[in-house]
DNA sequence: TTATATACAGACCAATCGGTCTGTTTTCAA
DNA sequence: TTGAAAACAGACCGATTGGTCTGTATATAA
C-alpha cells in the first residue's frame, strides 16, 4: 500500500506522529470506505457501513477522524492527491517523451489512457465528482478544496495545450483553457456513463476520441512562429489565471 | 407550470385519478425537492427538508409517495421526462431547419445550447447524474430505469450522427455511438465543473467547442453518396458549417 | 343538503444516525 | 521492566430519520 502522507494538503488538525500502525488502519478506513462512497454517496454511507467494511469499529473510527466531516475532508484529500500524483506522473512522462509541445500533449493524453485502461479493475468513479454532486454536505472549506482540484488539473491540461497553441494553429478557434476544461469534463461525464452502463471501456474511448480531436486540431498544421524566436501572434507568454493555489495550511475548520 | 401527467413511464402504483389539487400538490413537493437534491445529494435531503422547503407536511408527502423510494422514482422520472421532451423539441426544431443530415446535426447541436443557455437561472444540474453518484441507494427497478434515461438521451445522438456519417465522410475515424456518448459526457461532465467553478458559461462553452469539433469533423469533407451530383471532390451541398456560433440571445452575465 | 373520497395537518413512533465514554490491549521509549 | 501514550473495542446516548396514525378540511356526486 501507500498511505504515507496522512493529508496531502489542507493540512489538518490530524497532524500526530503517524506512528506506523495507527495510519495503516487510517488508510484502511479510507480505502474500505471510498467504494461505498462511490456506489452510495458520502451522505448515503453510514459509519456503520464503513466500519462494517473496514472489519473495525467506532473507536477505531473516532481515535482516527475527529468526527464525519473530519472524514470526509480526509477522504477527498486523499483522492485528489492520488489522482494528482498520477496526473504528475503522466506529465513527467510525457515531457520526457518528446520536446515538441504537441507531441507531448498527445503523449501526455496517451498516458492518461493507458492508465485508466489498466486500473479499469474496481468500479470506476471520482470521489471528487461524487462529492460535488451532494456538495452542501460538506463545510465550505471542503467545497473551495474540491473546486481548487478541479482547477489545479484542469490547470496541468491547460499547460500543456497553452505550449501547443503558442507553437501550432489549430484548425478552429479553440482556447487552452476550453480544451482543459474539456478533458475534464469528458473525463467525469464518462466516468459517470461508464458506470451507468457498466462499461468499463466507454470511458476510454472518450478518451482516445478526445486525443484523437485534439491530433485533428493540429494535423497537418505549420508551426506558427519559428522555433526560437518568440512567437508573435496570440498565447500570452503563460499563466493565464494562477491555478498555482498556495499549500498553506488553511485549516481552522473548527466547528 | 407544467406538471400534467403523474407518472412519464415506468407505471407505479400511484395511478391515481389525480383530480387536480392532488396533482398540483405533488408537483410542489417535486418542484420543491429538486434543488434540494441537486445540492445536498438524495439520502443527504431528509424528508424535513423538502417538507420545510415546499411548506407542507409528511400528511400530505405520504398522500401523494408511499415511501421516499417511491419520491425518488417520482422525482426521476419527472427529470428525465423534462429532459426528454426538450431533446425531441430541439430534435423536432433541427428536423425542420434542414434536409440535409450534417446541418440537421448541426442546428440540433445548437438549438440544446440555446436552450441551456436560457435557462441558466436556477443552479444548473442533472438529477439523473446525480442519482448515479449514490445509485446503490435505489432499487434496482430505479438504477436500471436511470441507465436506460442515458441509453435513450444517447440514442437520439446516435440517430442523428449516424444519418451524418451515412452521407459524409469524417477526417477522423469516429462512430456516430462513440460521438452520442461524448455530447452526453461532455454535458455531465461540464455541468460537474460549471457548478463546482460556479460557472454557468462553462457548460455552454463546451457545447459549443463540441459542435465546432463536429462541424470540423465534417468541413469540406465529400458525400460519400452521392445525393444527387456525383461529383466526387468538393462541393459540400452547403456550408461546412454554419457561421460563427450564434450569438443568440448571449448573456452570459450574472455571476 | 348529505355522503364519501380526496387532500392535507401534525402528533407520534421505532430504527438508525453520528458521536461520546469507559475500558482494554498494544506499542515503544526510558 | 515499566509506564504512559497510542490504538482500539464496544456499550451507550440524544437527535434525527423515515414512516404511521388519527383527525380535520375540502371537494364532489347523489
Amino acid at each position: 500500500m501507500e498511505a504515507k502522507e496522512p493529508g496531502i494538503m489542507m493540512a489538518g488538525q490530524t497532524g500526530h506522529k503517524m506512528a506506523h500502525k495507527g495510519a495503516q488502519t487510517r488508510e484502511r478506513i479510507l480505502a474500505a470506505a471510498e467504494p461505498l462512497v462511490l456506489r452510495q454517496g458520502y451522505a448515503g454511507t453510514s459509519l456503520d457501513d464503513i466500519l462494517g467494511a473496514s472489519g473495525l469499529t467506532k473507536g477505531a473510527f473516532f481515535h482516527h477522524f475527529k468526527d464525519k466531516s473530519d472524514f470526509a475532508r480526509a477522504l477527498v484529500e486523499r483522492c485528489a492527491g492520488n489522482d494528482t500524483a498520477r496526473f504528475e506522473r503522466c506529465a513527467a512522462a510525457a515531457e520526457a517523451a518528446s520536446d515538441d509541445p504537441l507531441e507531448q500533449a498527445l503523449a501526455f493524453l496517451k498516458a492518461m489512457e493507458d492508465f485508466i485502461e489498466e486500473r479499469a479493475k474496481p468500479l470506476p468513479g471520482c470521489v471528487l465528482a461524487a462529492c460535488t454532486h451532494e456538495i452542501m454536505q460538506f463545510e465550505p472549506e471542503l467545497q473551495a478544496y474540491i473546486g481548487q482540484c478541479f482547477r489545479r488539473w484542469s490547470a496541468v491540461y491547460e499547460q500543456k495545450f497553452e505550449a501547443v497553441l503558442a507553437r501550432y494553429k489549430p484548425a478552429a478557434p479553440v482556447t487552452a483553457r476550453d480544451l482543459a476544461e474539456q478533458v475534464i469534463a469528458i473525463f467525469e461525464g464518462a466516468l459517470i456513463l461508464s458506470r451507468s452502463f457498466n462499461d468499463p471501456a466507454l470511458l476510454v474511448r472518450q478518451l482516445r476520441q478526445f486525443r484523437q480531436y485534439f491530433a485533428l486540431l493540429f494535423a497537418g498544421r505549420v508551426a506558427q512562429g519559428a522555433e526560437v524566436s518568440p512567437s508573435p501572434r496570440n498565447a500570452p507568454p503563460s499563466r493565464p489565471y494562477s491555478g498555482q493555489a498556495g499549500r498553506k495550511t488553511r485549516h481552522s475548520s473548527r466547528a
